[in-house]
DNA sequence: ATTATTGATGAACTTTCGTTCATCTACGGG
DNA sequence: CCCGTAGATGAACGAAAGTTCATCAATAAT
């Protein structure tokens, strides 16, 4: 080797970039956001990229686009002293946050909460759930039900009696199904922006 | 008005692609998409669509990129009746987390929680937060302070004393900094998986 | 039936895209 | 120190992009 390889904060520019515009930009504007004087070094980066596994091309070949390793992020580890580089350091661990939460993307689907009757379990209005339709229901599981026509958050919980919903709020009830109880999926996740 | 408005339609298929594609491809590839003879009808859809607010140019007006609305699936309401196709119809195909908790890729990193100083915010610990690092930590924010050569995650306050930062659990002292206050990041989003 | 309106057509046109290739530059290894 | 290599340059090229506009088609209202 012989330059110092800039693709790493190349990628990383493309990445906002893409943030901004949900695009991956033409050659010409490639090499204008990152100071390169001609496209062709814009071409060979992308397949420089597209080799190490950031971009691959649409189904039809006709322009780039961002696979899954494009959105990954580094984790760091919040035991390891070495603070101030720990995001710049390779050797890290990088996930993508749909990959992590979402194995079976054909069966997922993503609610809303409504209400507080599950803070206890970290779950507050408005956050967003991972719902895996599909994935059997087990004791102790936090499940969406469908009670009287709604959907309802609650923990799955059994006793000599059978299944019943329980909240993660002491401020609510119990719910016993009055026959079969509906279970609409598993939340196997769950996530929250801060404004 | 004349003919049946066939625009909802073509837009379901340019979400299919684009779910496929994260990409919203060239007026050539709509037309045969959507089975138009001429590029001009794509054109028009397009302008069509932008009007809707559905798609919007980049900032550098080079292409077509999809609007907020664009992926804006009824999400899943909680209160709504008919639920049964809701999670059929393949217009609500799972929005990208990314996308939606992280905006600037190239200074966000992902930590993990640890300890529970921060459950009244719904923060558990080995919860994973997403920290944009180079965001402007305000009041009232929750942040990842370095202290003690450790990352800690807490509210960020102030009062005549000046910056000071608070657990989000009453069992915890709040923290005044000797000195100058050393912000990490601003924690701009989180996300759990249940085993 | 007639008309008004909106979307689709097809061709011509200009612009931009991406590729290619010979050449140049910069850094690290021997 | 000199070389080897990988990336960057710049120009030229063909292919594809998107726009424009006059015209056609189909529908809903009168």
């Amino acid at each position: 080797m012989a330059a110092p390889n800039r693709d790493p904060d190349h990628l990383a520019r493309l990445q906002d970039y893409y943030a901004q515009n949900r695009r991956i930009p033409s050659l010409k504007r490639i090499a204008e956001l990152l100071g390169f004087a001609s496209k062709a070094a814009s071409s060979g980066l992308m397949k420089r990229l597209a080799e190490a596994g950031f971009v691959e091309r649409t189904a039809d070949d006709d322009a780039w686009i961002p696979s899954a390793q494009f959105f990954a992020r580094p984790v760091i580890d919040t035991v390891r002293a070495g603070l101030p580089q720990a995001a710049n350091d390779p050797r890290q661990e990088a996930i993508g946050i749909d990959d992590y939460l979402i194995s079976k993307p054909s069966r997922t689907v993503l609610l809303v909460v409504k209400g507080d009757s599950m803070i206890e379990a970290g779950l507050f209005e408005n956050d967003h759930i991972v719902v895996d339709r599909g994935a059997p229901a087990r004791n102790g599981d936090i499940v969406v039900a469908i009670v009287d026509n709604e959907f309802t958050v609650k923990y799955l919980a059994q006793d000599k009696r059978g299944f019943f919903l329980k909240p993660g709020n002491p401020a609510y009830p119990v719910i016993r199904p009055l026959g079969q109880l509906e279970i609409y999926g598993v939340v196997v996740g769950s996530f929250r922006k801060y404004a």
